[in-house]
DNA sequence: TGACAAATGCAACTCGGTTGCGTTAAAATA
DNA sequence: TATTTTAACGCAACCGAGTTGCATTTGTCA
């Protein structure tokens, strides 16, 4: 399941153009089973025809992180990682093989921590929650890691 | 209290030179209350007379990484940031001004929330956990955020 | 279909971080 | 304490993710 649809017919409903870019990185974000880089993002486009320049993917996904549809993650990595606002939850990224798990079963965990900062009057706007280390495969081939 | 005596002293025990950077870096490290830039290491560096090339910096945290004495975090910003690995814990942020508060109160949550992992079999070498938002004081004078 | 602003492509740039190499200074030895 | 060795340093040049300015193209609406 999508979610590009509904989020391609509101940006339509707030009269901002549905150009070729806008939609295919929209969709390509929608059907991606963990946040691209820029780099990801250009080569996935490719395979489907739309060729771009770095630069329009940046202000692309500058625009939807305005409109609050696309959010920046990190993995610790150089570049940064993107992905769908609706989407959003935190992975466990394995540092050899790159496989990435959703941690949807992490949510009340973070749930109850962010309880803690009502208490505390402190407002969160954002919060990174990333874990780091190696996946059960690549334990048994434990070579170097990235 | 600071941790860098004993840090320093590992590692001349391991037959590492104490240079004046090195010695004052981890000092600097130690007396922070949050994890430093390269910016602000060369700045309270410059203040305690230690005049150093960012080049030696990088070099010099790289050299503590791998003996597991410093640590990167990020809080979503440009630059990464580092701290003695003996203070890790973790952070909110504030997005204006730039104030970081330790959350010795999550420790818990972090350990409960690592206990999955054990049962998924996913080995966590690394963890980022950090809320950036807007402390007490900002949310009533609010204006940008950086 | 034509007009117009929004979005794009390209070149040049910024800046955090890295590399290569010649020089300096910790620390072991005499 | 002077001498020797080599780890650590400073500097210049570089790398690459992300940004900016500007001319060109394209989506939308009359």
């Amino acid at each position: 399941m999508s979610y590009a649809i509904a989020i391609i017919d509101q940006l339509r409903n707030k009269k901002f153009r549905i150009t070729r870019l806008r939609k295919a990185l929209i969709e390509e974000l929608g059907i991606s089973k963990k946040p691209l880089s820029v780099e990801e993002i250009i080569k996935h486009l490719r395979k489907r025809k739309v060729i771009v320049h770095k630069t329009s993917v940046y202000r692309q996904l500058i625009f939807l992180m305005e409109q609050d549809e696309v959010r920046k993650v990190t993995f610790g990595e150089k570049g940064d990682r993107f992905e769908l606002t609706v989407m959003h939850h935190h992975h466990a990224v394995c540092q050899k093989c790159g496989e990435v798990e959703d941690l949807l079963y992490l949510e009340s965990n973070i749930k109850q921590m962010e309880q803690t900062f009502l208490k505390k009057r402190f407002k969160v706007e954002r919060h990174l929650v990333e874990f780091l280390g190696l996946c059960k495969k690549c334990q048994k081939e434990k070579t170097k890691t990235i």
